[in-house]
DNA sequence: CAGTGAGCGAGCTTCCGCTTGACTT
């Protein structure tokens, strides 16, 4: 029997600290929360106070009971879960499961993993803040009801199975306005000047000298007025100002930076970054990966002073710390960090290495001097107008923490290609070689990527550095956003050169708005969030998260009463929910009109149906059954034309024949196939059904049949059942329903049916497919009895130790 | 997965934040 037992959040850090503290202590896991409200049904007694019905999930079952059974043979047991709601949460969760002893059961909470911190920790532990807890109960309960009231609203308006919330909602509408603006935006031209001199040196060396005219001209005429101008005069240098500069560091990485960085400079998606990381923190490399702090422990920039000073002396070192500015940044952990700023590189795959790297030289970089500049700029005038030129030179007289890491920017502006300016001295009188005018376009604002989103979503507050990742992988999984590639299209610019007193016309040509892996709204990511807009405006305000983390924090300090803020929101939530369900509008919800068919005169729309969207020719009141065909992708139901639309029902379409058999092509639930004879063949991704030609389709179904051939590997006449074939995931056995993995590095030719009995035998079987198993039904279970919980509630807050505790432990009482 | 789609209608879907593995045909 141990004497201590203590609990944290993640395994990694059990280990770490189970380390620290030395035989007395046993230190356990609860991996995140062991309790939630109940998966299935609303589970909150909305007329009872908000009366949360909670569960320990199934697959959290088996540790509760070990930790039971921990506790109960320890003296004291130790909740050490993080110090933010969560982790407050997920403590006061435990003593209430786990049936812990008040007299017997302590609070502690460290932000960072030393050694000292720890024992500080033990030293002074404190009783659960039930004020905290009961923000997190809001919280919870606050994501339950928006969601689980808005998403069948959808479901009845909308389509079934589509969801909303507070954040993934906010997320998609984030991306519908973004494209809105896109398709806006007109870009305005103008010309850009660009002058090239000639500096000739004392010693009669010559150089050249690029400056830009400090005005661009709105027309070609002006343009070319402005190039006339310049013909015969002139170019005197007015003036050479040199200034000093500076760059300072970024600050250590959060989750929400990490993400960034690692897609702008390794091209990692979201939550790849976050795999690699995980497996980075597992093998003790780097600290805890999400958090939305920028703090480095002392014990981490006393290192990285020893780490600069070693390696580049004293002068690239500087102290610094850094503020969070993330709004309700909650600081549970310190920046994300290598656990030994010693180590420049680690072992591991080719992902972690680099991502370590990355980790390794952004916190080596935050620790490290200022770069100093020195930027000298020279105006050059001339007579004729009074527009000036204008060259700019930087030098870096000092690299400093450029030295190791540069952080990258999302917008690829043009470069500033501004180095050392050749020497020159006022009233110098230059040559010039030529000035070209060049008309430039104003950039369209950029698409998001899923990097970029993520720091949007911090910036207004929106999710937690556990959720960025999983609310991205939502709202595409959802089908309202997609990730994509856009090709840009081909636009024509004009430069007038101005060289030799002539001015030569030319006509150029450059591609733009082209996009990669950014993301682009669905049809279905328009309408929902074009109804819950209307409908819902307040919910999918930009503030309405940053609005209720206020009331939060003042239930975290007692100043306000959970149940209360719960029931102010909800009331009028509820009525409008009630009144949109209600709301008997006259056309489904995105429903267009076209027009008429010109054949049979019918009415041509588009609408969400039931797997999507589809267009319709004829409504529903008619006698005869309406025509329906799903949308093609790509195609915007809100710029659709009737003409579109129409094309749509020339599927399915005939190519032609093949060995005997015709070749039709349609769009189908997975998308636009081929047909052939039995065989079914998707087109490849980005294919337009409508362009497929017979000699593609042709290509298609040979592949297809190769890979069905190959997919082939044996059989046995004993046991038709039982098949041997090649998958996505290598070659497996398919038996009577099921499929078994073949151990690594057995040759599955050569596979005996013994052998692949045996296989069976030592595997659980694995449905083929993906749909769940019909759930029995359960006899409705019964309210779990909450008078018990309650009282538990009250003994946690050990008696009033501060006014603080008493108060939470009526609001909860209610 | 399978290449549809109202109509009769039961029963299903859904949230956000904490944590890891298991596992994909």
């Amino acid at each position: 029997m141990q004497k201590n037992l203590v609990i944290v959040e993640s395994p990694a850090k059990a280990k770490t600290i189970e380390k620290f503290l030395g035989k007395d202590f046993k230190v356990m896991s609860s991996y995140g929360h062991i309790r939630d409200l109940k998966k299935k049904d609303f589970s909150i007694d909305i007329a009872n106070g908000f009366q949360p019905i909670y569960e320990v999930p199934a697959d959290k079952k088996k540790l509760v009971e070990e930790l039971k059974k921990q506790a109960s043979d320890s003296d004291i047991v130790w909740l050490a879960s993080d110090e933010d709601r969560e982790g407050e949460a997920i403590a006061w969760h435990l003593y209430e499961v786990l049936g812990l002893n008040p007299e017997h059961t302590k609070r502690i909470v460290f932000h960072e993993i030393t050694k000292n911190a720890i024992l500080h920790a033990i030293e002074t532990p404190r009783d659960i803040d039930l004020n905290l807890v009961n923000a997190q109960q809001a919280r919870r309960i606050l994501d339950r009801i928006v969601g689980f009231e808005l998403s069948p609203v959808l479901w009845r308006k909308v389509k079934p199975a589509l969801s909303a919330g507070r954040v993934q909602s906010v997320a998609v509408r984030l991306i519908v306005e973004r494209e809105r603006e896109i398709q806006a935006f007109t870009p305005e031209a103008a010309y850009r000047v660009i002058g090239i001199f000639i500096v000739t040196a004392a010693n009669g060396d010559k150089s050249e000298l690029k400056a830009e005219l400090n005005k661009r001209f709105k027309t070609k005429e002006e343009a070319e007025a402005f190039l006339n101008s310049c013909k015969s005069t002139d170019f005197v240098i007015e003036d050479i100002q040199t200034r000093p500069g500076k760059k300072s560091p970024a600050a250590p990485f959060t989750t929400s930076t990490l993400q960034q960085e690692a897609a702008r400079k390794l091209g990692y998606s979201v939550s790849q970054t976050m795999s690699v990381a995980q497996k980075l923190y597992e093998n003790g490399h780097i600290t805890y990966m999400r958090t939305d702090s920028v703090n480095l422990s002392d014990l981490a920039i006393n290192t990285a002073k020893e780490e600069i000073f070693s390696t580049m002396g004293e002068r690239y070192w500087k102290y610094r710390q850094f503020q969070t500015k993330a709004k309700g940044a909650q600081e549970a952990h310190e920046a994300i960090r290598p656990t030994d700023l010693k180590k420049e590189k680690v072992e591991g795959t080719a992902q972690e290495k680099k991502l370590y790297e990355l980790i390794w030289k952004r916190t080596i970089a935050s620790q490290m001097a200022d770069a100093e500049l020195e930027k000298t700029t020279a105006t050059i005038g001339l007579a004729t107008t009074s527009e000036k030129f204008v060259a700019v030179g930087e030098v870096l007289k000092f690299d400093g923490f450029l030295r190791v890491y540069l952080e990258s920017s999302d917008d690829e502006s043009e470069s500033s290609d501004s180095g050392l300016l050749p020497p020159m001295k006022v009233g110098e009188v230059l040559n010039m070689k030529n000035i070209t005018a060049t008309e430039r376009f104003t950039q369209r604002p950029a698409r998001y990527s899923e990097a970029s989103l993520v720091r949007k979503l911090e910036e207004l507050g929106i999710g937690r550095p556990s959720t960025y990742a999983p609310t991205i992988t939502t709202v595409q999984n959802r089908e309202y956003v997609e990730k994509g590639d856009k090709e840009g299209t081909e636009r024509s610019f004009t430069v007038l050169t101005l060289s030799k007193d002539k001015i030569k016309e030319q006509t150029k040509t450059e591609i733009t708005g082209a996009d990669k892996a950014k993301l682009f709204p669905t049809n279905i990511g328009v309408v929902v969030n074009d109804y819950l807009t209307e409908n819902f405006p307040n919910i999918l305000n930009y503030s309405f998260t940053a609005d209720v983390e206020k009331e939060f924090d003042s239930i975290a300090e007692g100043d306000l009463n959970w149940v209360q803020a719960l029931d102010k929101f909800y009331g009028p939530f509820h009525t409008t929910v009630e009144t949109s369900l209600a709301a008997k509008q006259e056309r489904k919800v995105g429903e267009r009109l076209l027009g008429n068919d010109p054949k049979t005169g019918k009415p041509v729309s588009v609408k969400i149906g039931r797997f999507g969207p589809m267009v319709q020719i004829g409504s529903n009141e008619d006698e005869e059954k309406p025509q329906f065909a799903s949308l093609m992708k790509g195609i915007s139901m809100e710029e659709m034309t009737l003409e579109q639309a129409l094309k749509h029902f020339e599927l399915p379409r005939t190519l032609g024949e093949y060995e005997n058999e015709t070749i039709t092509v349609a769009v189908g639930r997975f998308g636009p196939y081929v047909k052939f004879g039995k065989l079914f063949v998707s087109l490849p991704k980005g294919a337009n059904p409508m362009e497929t030609t017979l000699d593609e389709a042709i290509e298609l179904i040979e592949a297809k049949k190769k890979q069905e051939a190959e997919k082939f590997i044996k059989k046995f006449d004993e046991e038709p059942e039982l098949e041997v074939l090649n998958g996505r995931f290598g070659p497996y056995i398919a038996y009577s329903g099921s499929n078994y993995k073949i151990p690594k590095g057995t040759d599955p030719k050569v596979l005996t049916l013994d052998e692949c009995m045996t296989i069976i035998k030592d595997q659980p079987a694995k449905k083929t497919t993906a749909r769940k198993t019909k759930a029995v039904k359960e006899p409705k279970a019964t309210k779990e009895p909450k008078a018990a919980k309650e009282s538990k509630v009250a003994k946690t807050a050990k008696e009033p130790k501060a006014t603080k505790t008493t108060k939470a432990t009526k609001t909860t009482k209610k």
